[in-house]
DNA sequence: GCTTGGCACTCGGCTGCTGCGAGTGCCAAG
DNA sequence: CTTGGCACTCGCAGCAGCCGAGTGCCAAGC
């Protein structure tokens, strides 16, 4: 009883916070949220939520602000996921529907949560590794080089050069393209190490070195995650939570384009099936410690896809942005699944 | 004579402002720059730029600060270009040539520019009509869907999906396959358009709608520069030249988001051979009136692959920046060209 | 006729002061 | 446990005053 009224300030405070940009006091506390008790009786519960670092004032004689560990459990416990209106929905899915192509669609994908949530949108391309090949392509450039093409069922194009150390003819090729074909067609690249090292021992032995290298370079191609890309939007957005921010915009905008960085907060959120929120010290990223990021992953189920989400300053509108974010990655995992 | 030591002054304004970023007075211009002539006379010559519009005085009793006209003729006739050093040409290489592929070559070529010029960098992927066919490859998805992939002799692999009207099997897709290489390889696709248009006449009747379907596809991917693609880096620089820039961070961001602006921005440096420089209003963009824009083309000679250059503020060191976007621009082709 | 030193004037920015008001903590009474 | 009262804190806005960099103008000098 009194815990849960406890509990019902600090959401208060969280939402008003969340609206204004400035400290709440027990006052306008009182006032705003019919609480059904005095200012004073509200004082003595955040004085309690302060004692247990819920939240802090930012100086003597100023209201409350949420802590980190505040915000935390405002998003476990306070805060359902606010469903987007029909409307909403709709508009989702009829800017998503006029992609052409993959990069269209991640581009769109990143703008529209950009835009949405007016927040930094970041959106991971769909990883090789839980895709299954639907075709290799091998092209002869000239004696000595290769163009290995490989597309993947999520539309996806993946291209490497292959260096040769014995010429190869127009016949040899067709004959490569013909093994890997056979071999890797309607795999799952993460099931296709194996496969591809029992590569070279199916084809004669003037080739076996060429084989070698190409299996190489698909294992690189795929297992690789280094390489992987993503898209951002929206860093002007950065700009609207301004005061606090003015100093560390830099060091964030910084941050931003490490895309390392931006893969470890975006994938690990990838697997998890559901959205999940990194609060302040929690992204594990210095120059990130005053912002918050909403991520989830997308497409069919277990097998992500990809990860997505936004970068946005901690006091931010958690359960709107929450059920944008998820709602976006659920259009973009249906379209590139039915793809 | 006089009118020497007038553009003298100019230049000497410029320079210590682009270093101060401080209204420049009479008093220590003529202390600085040995200029052999006292603050007074120094006064006389500085209110005879202001009258002609090259400097303007922020407000009564302050130094004077260059305007676009006067950054516009200090760029025309008073700077030369910087060459650089030979360590830092080396550097600019040694980045450049660990590079992999055509996305990393762009990466790199983008991360390396922002770095050197502390601005924000642009650079433009190769366009393909710059570029010629090395080979296009088609592949059966399903009955009615065929995948087609276009590579260019830059490396660039350029993806279509195309829906069939008639069901077509593997026998065909050879066919077509090897109509178009026919037709199409080394070709620059600049040129294309007409023999493409010739397609479909060279190939038996019931193919037809199909080949037309391709060739309009090819033509739509060639033609179209509208989703010719950018890469940007270093926007945390932005935050560099902080104070003036403060409230229009902001729009500046928006407007570099958007694709389109910078095309035209840095597409239209790409034909002229030269560094070319764009001063505040000369932009065309309202929100990049307090920039400057420096950009060029690279690739061989007159048939430019692509732009890339730098947005930064007005407040700039101009010889420095137009020979490092020189210099990037020069390598990326050679090591584009080669390849 | 250009250059120069002198001089009065302007004006933005810094410093220090004051008053205001929002907000707090504590306490005693209900 | 809640509530009203009360003294206290402290950031902030507003104002005055000073300082100094920088200017424009003018009369004397080369």
């Amino acid at each position: 009883m009194l815990e849960d009224r406890r509990l019902e300030v600090l959401r208060a405070i969280v939402e008003d916070f969340v609206l204004s940009n400035e400290p709440v006091g027990s006052k306008a506390l009182a006032e705003r949220h019919n609480l059904g008790v005095s200012p004073a009786t509200v004082r003595n519960d955040m004085s309690a939520l302060e004692e247990e670092g819920y939240i802090t004032q930012p100086h003597t004689s100023a209201g409350r602000i949420p802590t980190d560990k505040g915000y935390r459990l405002f998003v476990d416990r306070l805060s359902g996921v606010k469903p987007l209106s029909r409307a909403e929905r709709r508009a989702i899915q009829s800017f998503l529907e006029g992609a052409v192509d993959l990069d269209d669609v991640v581009n769109r994908s990143v703008r529209l949560l950009a835009q949405l949530t007016r927040q930094v949108a970041v959106v991971q391309y769909p990883t090789m590794s839980a895709s299954s090949v639907r075709h290799i392509e091998v092209v002869l450039l000239s004696p000595r080089r290769l163009l290995m093409v490989i597309i993947t069922d999520t539309g996806r194009v993946e291209q490497r050069i292959i260096e040769s150390l014995a010429p190869v003819d127009e016949e040899t090729v067709g004959e490569l393209r013909a093994t890997l074909n056979c071999a890797l067609t309607g795999q799952r690249l993460a099931d296709a190490p194996g496969t591809v090292a029992a590569l070279p021992a199916q084809i004669r032995p003037e080739l076996r070195p060429c084989v070698a290298t190409m299996a190489g370079a698909v294992l690189e191609t795929m297992v690789e995650p280094q390489e992987e890309r993503i898209a951002m939007a929206g860093t002007a957005n950065l700009t609207r939570a301004t005061v606090d921010f003015a100093d560390s915009l830099r060091l964030i905008l910084e941050a931003l384009e490490e895309q390392v960085v931006l893969m470890k907060l975006i994938g690990s959120a990838r697997e998890t099936g559901t959205v999940t929120v990194r609060i302040g010290r929690e992204t594990d990223v210095d120059a990130l410690r005053s912002t918050a990021v909403v991520a989830t992953g997308y497409g069919r189920g277990p097998f992500a896809l990809g990860g997505m989400g936004v970068v946005g300053p901690m006091r931010m509108d958690y359960p709107w942005t929450m059920a944008a974010v998820r709602a976006v990655a659920k259009y973009v995992g249906e379209l590139l699944g039915a793809d």
